[in-house]
DNA sequence: TACTGTATAATTGTATACAGAAACACAAAA
DNA sequence: TTTTGTGTTTCTGTATACAATTATACAGTA
């Protein structure tokens, strides 16, 4: 049976905020304060403070004798994100290739066959999930840990962009069946390829949404 | 005049572990104790806590119910960091070089010669302190928090082993011609010239730290 | 010996009280 | 009208008390 690890209040409240902030829930350049926190999430001072003390961090939230200023994620930042993704992502594929154990192989083919599952069911949300979760898993997979530290916030803060791009059916599965391609080469254990796949899936996800933010 | 913002507790006890993570105080392995860190530093639990959950996140430390983890920064994570950096860091020349400020230009010419200045005088310490602040000066004129923020803690983590590597007298003198090449490229506003003279700084960096832990 | 149960100690998790600094509102004076 | 001063409020910063969980040592037992 699989442990189920509890979390504590200051990390449930750092992933609530986090994703609330990622969201849209709540808008950009928004001021809050921590009693305000405390009144809305029920819990005392010291958790919520952990938890601005980390999403300050990723600047997600600046923190002064204001209160707490929502910053988020510009169309300048996307921009960057994607820049970057697309210099390094190809990496993660590659390191995931060459290293990942026949289980992490099964669990990454599991995921895409449910982003497929959930294209052809149109389910918008299940879908973003297993696109994220494919993303995520190779960048666990790829065995190093500063990689995964490097992608995974950068991968978060385009979950709110993403969130849109899913709700276009043709981009929807356009997608599944990039991620098919580059599971397919890993299962090949063609890095090579796996890391070419892996950046045009990547430009190709820039260029859908540069589209849409016109 | 330049306003000196006063840190809090929190903020002087995470730069303070930072450092002490980094440079090797603490030895990778080691544990510690909140209470420990009360003794040690004269601060109460809280601006410790706080402190210690940004590290957490950086993955510099570990928090159980065992006590605090020091994690620091194995071989391993440098070859990934070198590997990261030898692709985005270039882009970083790039976009400074294409909006830095003429101000900005003579902030980072002045770092550029008191770097030369020390390596003339020999002085490990302050060489290292000039080389740092090239490289997180051209971060920040890059005019992208995401950048920024994606380099600034994988360039951090490299303290330790570029303390070794300046105190060899030829690799310093090295890397101080180096940055004044890319330093008159951006003066020329030669985006695509510092560009590539940024990368292959990082890998002369990566090759000379490589040769060394051999 | 190896294992198990239990009491104790050590450590983190959380709430709260208080201190200090900054923002704010408002009245008085120029 | 604008500015300046001042008292009040609001907010974050810090310390500390207490709760809950987990590790540890040790005795008892198969």
């Amino acid at each position: 049976m699989l442990e189920h690890k509890t979390l504590s209040l200051a990390e449930q409240v750092f992933d609530r905020l986090e994703t609330d902030i990622l969201c849209g829930t709540y808008q950009i350049g928004e001021v809050l304060t921590e009693l305000k926190l405390v009144g809305d999430l029920g819990v005392s001072r010291t958790p919520i403070r952990e938890a601005l003390r980390r999403l300050e961090q990723e600047h997600l939230v600046e923190i002064s004798s204001k209160g707490i200023l929502i910053v988020g994620v510009t169309d300048k930042d996307l921009a960057d994100i994607y820049a970057i993704r697309l210099r390094i992502e190809g990496m993660a594929s590659r390191e995931a290739t060459l290293h990942m154990s026949e289980e992490q192989l099964r669990e990454l083919r599991e995921t895409v066959e449910l982003q497929e599952f959930y294209v052809t069911k149109k389910n918008a949300e299940s879908i973003r999930l297993m696109d994220s979760r494919f993303h995520q898993l190779i960048y666990r997979f790829s065995g190093s840990s500063v990689l995964f530290d490097t992608l995974m916030p950068l991968h978060k803060k385009t979950q709110k962009f993403r969130k849109k791009s899913v709700e276009n059916e043709s981009r929807a599965s356009q997608s599944a069946s990039e991620h098919r391609a580059i599971y397919e080469a890993m299962e090949k254990r063609d890095a090579d390829l796996a890391e070419k796949l892996t950046i045009e899936h990547i430009e190709n996800a820039r260029i859908h949404m540069q589209k849409r933010s016109k």
